[in-house]
DNA sequence: TAGGTCTTAGTACCAAGTCATAAATAGGGT
DNA sequence: ACCCTATTTATGACTTGGTACTAAGACCTA
């Protein structure tokens, strides 16, 4: 392989890069035939930090992005709750949240906070979805702050039936009902 | 501070290192009050790797995990494709799906792989979900390895009905039905 | 041929370690 | 008090994957 073009050779280092952040300058050195200061070079003109600095703030945003969508047991923010009658709770759209093709965001997220916020106003110990009815009416693109609120509308025995409807400036975007089971005891 | 007994301060070591990985040996031997080289040996006698490590492992496995529920067009694996009319995707339930308290995987999961596998049927540039009218049959657990199978129903102008079902086992756990609309022009 | 950009080489230095070895200290038991 | 052992600390040499800086070639162009 023939050390190629700056410019040309800029654009591979990118790539290179995105698809495997993981990699020391010695090794991409290597990959395009150039002597590892060039590579130096390049990534202080394209401002791309060294290996260590690449892998410690992808551990960083993958830690708080993880958390916003696995480990928290509200998906959004809460805002406001009343156990066994309603919440509120926001979430911003980030740009990971969107398809890059059309800029929409995935439908699960909106699917997701919703979701959690059901289950987040029982007043149980713990509970599961049972069932539930969603109704996207407006895509939603990066950036926007979306608020939604949740109310049980009607309760029987185990079974609460919860309507989150999810706005966007004030325009409603999401409608959800959702049936969710309260476990006293068992699984 | 006074120093503290071993088996306490190896207590101390790992609950520190678990709520801030971000630790050189050097903080961990100010905050306990020990020498770094206390610190050194005591990593060695438990098993922990160093922090460079430490932070390296964690990117890998967030970058497998975002990758599962982020990025990909899918969430799960796509076994089988039969584009516009029927679809199988597979996903293994780890263990950080599921609500430590209750041991039961979060709804969305089953959600995302299912509304996903909906949209990766159409044979189009790309689609919407419209509406998701959705059911779980039975709680789903850690472990587990998922099948979904998507077929579409009806199709009315840019309209696509499709049903998917998952199931572990021979088991039914969860059914969905979604209405998805295909973009064919603007968004 | 001189001047510019690009690339390469080489040096000194750093952080956060590793490994191995040695010395200091503490806490008993007898 | 004295010995023994466990534990802790110190020390030095080496490693990785860099930064920062300087200097020297290479190559093109006017």
């Amino acid at each position: 392989m023939k050390p190629m073009l700056k410019i040309k050779r800029h654009e591979a280092l990118r790539e290179r890069l995105t698809d495997n952040p993981f990699c020391t300058d010695e090794q991409l050195a290597r990959e395009l035939s150039v002597s590892v200061q060039t590579i130096r070079l390049d990534r202080v003109r394209l401002g791309i930090p060294e290996l260590r600095e690449r892998v410690k703030s992808m551990a960083h945003t993958a830690q708080r992005k993880l958390r916003a969508i696995d480990s928290a047991d509200v998906v959004g923010e809460l805002l406001d709750i009343e156990l066994g009658l309603r919440g509120i709770s926001t979430m911003t759209v980030t740009p990971d949240m969107v398809i890059d093709r059309t800029g929409i965001a995935r439908g699960y997220y909106m699917f997701a906070q919703a979701n959690t916020l059901a289950l987040a106003i029982i007043d149980a110990p713990a509970a599961l979805t049972g069932v539930a009815n969603v109704k996207y009416i407006k895509p939603i693109h990066k950036g926007e702050r979306l608020i939604a609120k949740a109310q049980v509308i009607r309760q029987r025995g185990n079974k609460y039936f919860i309507w989150v409807k999810i706005r966007n400036e004030q325009e409603e975007v999401f409608r959800a009902k959702f049936i969710v089971v309260s476990l006293i005891g068992g699984e």
